[in-house]
DNA sequence: CACTTTACATTGCGATCGTATTGCCAAGGG
DNA sequence: CCCTTGGCAATACGATCGCAATGTAAAGTG
């Protein structure tokens, strides 16, 4: 067998240098050519690792839903539910330019996938999961009165509005986490003291 | 004068054509030669109704947003608060087959205009307008404890994530007026009987 | 009836795109 | 030691892009 090399990390080599891209001039128009020079690699080498574009899109898909995944699983600090379920939702939102630059592909993902619903079944399952452990929480939680399903496909069409309003500059980070505190409020029961 | 032509007419048909285009493909990959074919006319004469591409995309853009204005507008069944922000909401939801298109199209521009923020403040303006209109309407008619403001941002939030969901097939249109309806019914205080 | 101005249509240019092809180089296995 | 094979580079191809340039027909105006 010839040269040794870690396919994984190439990849990601190449994936990061998409997003970078994507966040700059959006993913619709990243070029494999744009890709090798903002990665410093030849075109032939993106074409080695990706056979085609299609591919290399999954893939940075991929990446990007699993670092949300490890981020909010990392989230561990459990006090109350409601802010076990603000912290959560907090990762979501594009509060820092890690997670602008992640949102920017989710968007351009989700822009994507509403016209081919065979790429968009990932992203899909990432939503339900996040939706029915929403559920759990608000069904122990929540005020009196409140359809813990309806809540949570709420809170997380409210979080995907407001992720939404601030790459498009519409809101202040703050204005944004305002909006969801006061959603919470809203929601949760005051603590029993 | 040479022959007389309705500019406006004109324009709109091309920008028709463009929607009908960006609902099937993605805005990003609309091209002047594929308006002029889906339009049934020369690229010249889009050229001359449009001197630059993005002068198109603007124009749609403003096209959609007054349609949305429109509509908003024609809404006038006065009876509670809550049916008239109710009503006015459903309209941006995308449940039919025009809202969804035009809920692409929107969609396409925010990704778009998240990196040209000089395009983006026509969006900016419309949001803004109903955000006010909102806030007026539950300062006058919200439970007690409830920011109007963050409400009426929580809200227009909720509905752009909604339609967000709804248009990459995430939800049923059932189950987002479900979650619009439990939304409003936290906000709004039983009505005075 | 000249003449200007608008409303298009046609064509071409340079750039860029995704992808296929080809070839070289180095690292192991026989 | 050769020779296969993976890792990469370079290049070429056909398509498509936005846009500019140019041409033509027709409708008013003087």
């Amino acid at each position: 067998m010839p040269r040794k090399v870690d396919h994984r990390e190439r990849r990601e080599l190449l994936a990061n240098a998409l997003m970078r891209l994507a966040a700059a001039q959006g993913l619709e128009k990243v070029s494999l050519r744009q890709v090798a020079a903002e990665a410093g690699v030849s075109t032939g080498m993106v074409q080695h690792y990706f056979r085609t574009k299609d591919e290399m899109m999954t893939f940075a898909l991929g990446m990007v839903m699993d670092r949300i995944r490890e981020r909010s699983q990392a989230e561990a600090a459990p006090t109350t539910p409601r802010e076990l379920v603000r912290g959560l939702l907090l990762q979501v939102l594009p509060l820092d330019e890690t997670r602008r630059l992640e949102n920017h592909v989710v968007l351009a993902f989700l822009a994507y996938a509403a016209l081919r619903p065979s790429i968009a079944s990932g992203l899909r399952e990432g939503a339900a999961g996040m939706r029915t452990f929403l559920a759990g929480q608000l069904r122990a939680a929540a005020a009196d009165g409140i359809d813990p399903d309806h809540a949570a496909a709420g809170l997380l069409a409210l979080v995907d509005g407001l992720g939404l309003q601030l790459l498009s500059h519409q809101y202040t980070e703050a204005e944004a986490v305002a909006a969801l505190d006061a959603q919470l409020t809203l929601l949760f029961r005051p603590a029993a003291t």
